[in-house]
This record gives C-alpha cells, structure tokens and sequence, in this order.
DNA sequence: CTGTCGGTATCGTATGACTTTATCGCAGAT
DNA sequence: ATCTGCGATAAAGTCATACGATACCGACAG
C-alpha cells in the first residue's frame, strides 16, 4: 500500500540511510511479516538482505528501540517487542501504519481515542483561544472551502483546521495528540477514494460549526460539535472500511 | 530531585552506557540547562565531559532523536529541538521529567489530559470488561486497602488499579498512554509527602466507587466517579505544588 | 537425572579512517 | 556596494575492524 504521506515532519530522516533502514524494518514489523519472534542475525542481515554497515544497522535499531518496536539483549538476540509496548501515539509508528494494510481494529482505535481527546480540546479552545490561535483556525476552515474537494491543498488546510483548535487549547501534551488526529483524517479521506460528494458537504458543515462555536467562545457547544463532526467521520470511515474489506478480504482471524 | 521511580518498563536500558549517556543528556535538555541551542561539539564532549567512545555517544543521540528531543544535521551541528516537537507522552520522556525540578504548567497539562481520557476509558472499562480484567482491577484496589499508606506496595497497587481499567477498555491507544496516568500519580503521590490522612481517605473512597460502577457494568456512572477521581486528586495535587512553590521559589517568568 | 562448567554466538563498546553534507566566507561580477 | 557563486571547512554520516561482556546451550561429571 503505498500513499501520500501529509504527516507533521517526523523525526525520521529518511535521507539518510539509518533512517531508510529503520523504516524498512519498521514496516516489516508493524505489518505482522515478522512476529514476537526474532530478527534476522545481524550478520545475516547485514551481508545479504541489505548492504549497509553495521553502525547504520545498529543506530536504526536504536530508533526502533526508542519507539518501543524491538528489544535487544546481548546474546538473545534482537527480539520483535509484543504489541502492547510499541508507541503507537508515536508520529513515526502512526506513519509506519500507512505503510502497511489497514488494520480495522487499530483504526477504530484510533477515532475512539480522537472522540475522546478532541472535543475537550474544542472545548478549552473556545474559552482559551487567543486573536492568533482564531486567525489560524479560521485561514484552516477558509483553505478548506477555496479549495476543491479532495487536493492536497484542501487535505492540508483540514490537518491545519484540528492542529490549530488542539494548539489554541494550549496544552501541550494536546500537541502531541495532533499526530493521532492527523492519522485519523488521512485514513478517512484515504478509504474513501474520492467518489462520494454527499460526505464531503457534511463534513464541510461539521467544521464550519465547530468554527462558529469557537468564535463564540461557547465551550460545550463546540465540544458537542467536534464530538459531532468525529462521529460523522468515524461513520463514513467505517462504511468504506467495510466496502474495503469486502474487496481485498483480509479475513481477521 | 532525586525519585524512586515505579514507572512502566521503559525501552531505555540503564544498564547500558548508552542508555547512561542518553539519561544524562535528556535530563539536561528538560531540566532546560540546554535551551535549544547547540550541543557541546561532538569532539570536546567524548574527550572531556564523558569519557565515552563515540559509538555510545551517538547511539544515544539517535534515541533522544527517535523521542524528537534533538535534531542532528551535518555542518551545523545537533541541536536541542523545540519543545513542542518533543514526544511528551513517550515513557522514557515522561519519566524524565522526574529528574527535573517540577514543572507546575506541564503537570497541570498532563493531569487536564488525563482527566479527559481516563473517565472516558473508565466508561468502556464498565461496558467492556472481561472477568479478567475485572479481576486485575479488583486485584488493584485490594492491594490499595491491605497495604498501608503510601508504601510501595500501595502505590504500585494503585497504579495497577488504573492501568487495569484502561486495559479493560479494549483500546490498545488508551493504554500507551498509561504511562501519563501514572506519571500523574506518581506526581501527587511526590508532592504530598505522606503527612495527610484526609487526602487520603478521600483517594481511597474514590476508588471504591469507581470499582463499583464498574462491576455494575455502569459506564455513565463510572465515567462520572472517575472524573471525580481524578478532579479530587488533582485538587490536592495543586494545594501541594502551591506549597512547593512557596517553599523552593522557582520563579518563573 | 541434576548441576556445574566451558564453548560460543551475539550484542555492546572502542577506535580510526573516509565520505557526505551544509554552512560560511572570500572573491569576482554586476 | 550588493549580489552571486564557488571552494574551504567543520560536523555528522558511514564503514571496517577489533575486543570485551554476557547469557544461552550442550557436554560432562556427580
């Protein structure tokens, strides 16, 4: 699967080669091709597989350690970490996931924490937001309408839209959420693959009520609105989620 | 500020010189004694400050760079990043953060994020909830009665207690960020330095009834007590930082 | 069958050399 | 005098090699 990618700069370079590295393992592992089991040996790997210097090859591995992706220890080996202690709120890890098949559940997940997360952010924003943080949200709401449906233009003014309301409720670990809500949104506008108008209108009068709320420094409103606006995306996600499913069938066992 | 730490195993390896040199370094950069300048220069730093090989040095910026803490670039040297491309609900940065003096702004912070997030994991916990899970979370709240106040085993039953609910959510997302609700506790649990019953008494009820609406399979009422929950500790947590700040005077501008 | 012991494979650390990259300053042209 | 471009330069990036530390695993003795 391969997609444009309108992720915040991560920290992730992947100019150099550590970085290509890095990616390249994260992606193997996050798509489930290798397990909880181990890696390649190190020599193995570094011979063979991909022509690269061990000190590329252990500065990735480092990354991924940082990350939570893999654990290494002297003799056993470097182990695929379970699940569970990946950082997956990470900007990287989110990123990595567009790489490999949708994974429904993880998906779900996802829009479950934003529907948490992001109306209380609306909420502070409303009753926070300074002259600066308004100018923003609204140049994010006005790139949305002067662009058509679906450009890159139109995609990143909606990133800047819900990146500006979680700076305007100036809280900082909120900040760090902008690279879930990020993913949601281009998981949504990735499954649905442009063909769909009715969708894009509502979602349209979703934000531009949100706006309002905001403008009007009405918190519960515009909580109520956001909290709207995830619910309707979550509902178009899963519906081309299940169009999706029944065309590649990736039975989940 | 030196803290026994009862934080979640995180993947930074203490054992390791790496992992030192990273410690040593992240600390530095929170604690705000670098700002977001320049690093000492590569050379000078491996001779003089650190006597460590150049491997170690820069595996362990390549962890502070997978955690967006630094940014290095060929010429123009590694540089302290900015502080919101910081990775603040990562473990290891949160854990971090322990060994700087206290940061009224951003515990406040975590604690608003935590009480978004966690009455609403409470919620799905109640809806959700294997016997398993229940059993894990009863398993927490029973070592929270039998133990006495504040000792060890207390704390970690409490953050056992609030890790098993989000677990019982059924929402990998929610439960990468356990690491923020215990960060949270360990907070509180820091500040006040063990010389109140009330607070106490008040914490431990909190979390009777928690339990209890989720045995009752109640998500509103458990979202509801949970919030209370968290509301009650934070109030605390603020009378203390309050008097913290008297006491040490870390003015800030 | 059990426990100790050494071999061995793998990660961790150290060192030195070379390559790539981007900044900065100098020189020349406009 | 300002702008443009090119080269010197400094720092990170990459490579190769060597040795130390560690824990797994099989063999051997009790």
């Amino acid at each position: 699967m391969r997609v444009r990618d309108f992720s915040r700069p991560t920290t992730l370079n992947p100019d150099r080669l550590f970085g290509q590295v890095a990616q390249k393992l994260a992606v193997a592992i996050i798509s489930g091709i290798v397990k909880a089991g181990e890696l390649l040996p190190n020599e193995a790997d570094l011979k063979s597989e991909i022509s690269v210097s061990r000190t590329a090859y252990r500065e990735a591995v480092k990354f991924l350690t940082a990350k939570g992706l893999v654990e290494a220890r002297p003799k056993s080996g470097t182990r695929v970490a379970p699940r569970d202690s990946w950082n997956l709120l990470d900007p990287d890890v989110l990123s990595w996931h567009f790489e490999a098949d949708p994974n429904e559940k993880f998906i779900r997940d996802l829009f479950e924490l934003r529907s948490f997360v992001e109306p209380s952010a609306a909420r502070l924003a409303a009753l926070r937001r300074t002259p600066a943080d308004l100018a923003r949200i609204q140049a994010g709401y006005h790139g949305m309408i002067d662009n058509p449906p679906y450009a890159e233009a139109t995609i990143r003014a909606d990133l800047a839209f819900h990146e500006a309301i979680l700076a305007a409720a100036q809280n900082s670990t909120l900040q760090c959420l902008a690279s879930v809500v990020s993913a949601t949104i281009q998981w949504s506008l990735l499954l649905k693959s442009g063909d769909d108008q009715g969708f894009y209108v509502t979602s349209l009068f979703d934000h531009e009520r949100v706006l309002d709320a905001i403008i009007q420094r009405d918190g519960d409103l515009a909580a109520a609105r956001m909290s709207a606006l995830v619910t309707d995306s979550l509902n178009t996600t899963l519906t081309f989620l299940a169009w999706a499913g029944q065309r590649n069938a990736p039975k989940i066992a």
